[in-house]
DNA sequence: CTTGAATGATACGGGACCGAAACAATATAA
DNA sequence: TTATATTGTTTCGGTCCCGTATCATTCAAG
């Protein structure tokens, strides 16, 4: 069955999420980043940094650094590919699956409280 | 009728907006003014600065500027109140009403491609 | 082997946002 | 009326992110 969602309820759902996120309430992640992670956590591998920037639209740089910042709060990691030494592969990792599994109950949770 | 959202559904929502985003197809805000935005557009009035400061748990200069911002945008407007000239009551725009319709609308067009 | 293309990282200048503190305007109490 | 409190704004120094341009490494073609 597919979900029934109406617009008042989506709106709650992100004003539920951008409360959380401003309310230091899970870590602060720009929107940029929030489309990294999910994109990683979400669709199929592999995911490279050109392809990144190639799917949201922006240049590598802004892949690059926002993998420096992520990479440091141990939400994705780097690897070479071995095939093709140039390319790095971006993986999951145990902190960013378990930060997208609380970002999905928050909203879950919150979500039982919707106005009809 | 409660909504039964999976959290694969939740996570994929967000993925949708943050891409939205990060993509110009909309206008750029950050966690903090969607966050005002929504809390604006969503809940009764009236909204002051220190009330919106309070609810998001930030100090009153990162609601003036979010508010310059937004105003800037045309997303909000500012009033004082003439009962009380120290406050300044967050209205609502034409512009922002808008903005969050389509906002809205934007979730649920992408909501009918969602996994079950 | 050498040359050119492709990938990701870095350097740089500019812009936006942050919190703390100081400020101006208004309301309330003594 | 004068002093104190409240509200919102502005200033300040600092941090983070952006895009352009450049660089280093690796691959592929001649």
């Amino acid at each position: 069955m597919a979900i029934e969602l109406k617009p008042l309820q989506a709106l709650t759902l992100l004003k539920t999420v951008a409360l959380a996120e401003v309310r230091d309430e899970m870590p602060d992640l720009t929107w940029r980043q929030m489309a990294i992670l999910l994109t990683v956590y979400l669709e199929p591998s592999p995911h490279t940094v050109r392809g990144l920037a190639a799917k949201l639209g922006v240049t590598k740089p802004v892949i690059t650094r926002a993998l420096d910042t992520m990479g440091a709060m141990g939400l994705v990691s780097r690897h070479r590919d071995e095939k093709d030494r140039r390319n790095v592969l971006i993986k999951r990792t145990v902190s960013g699956a378990l930060y997208v599994e609380r970002l999905g109950d928050l909203v879950i949770a919150k979500s039982r409280e919707l106005p009809l």
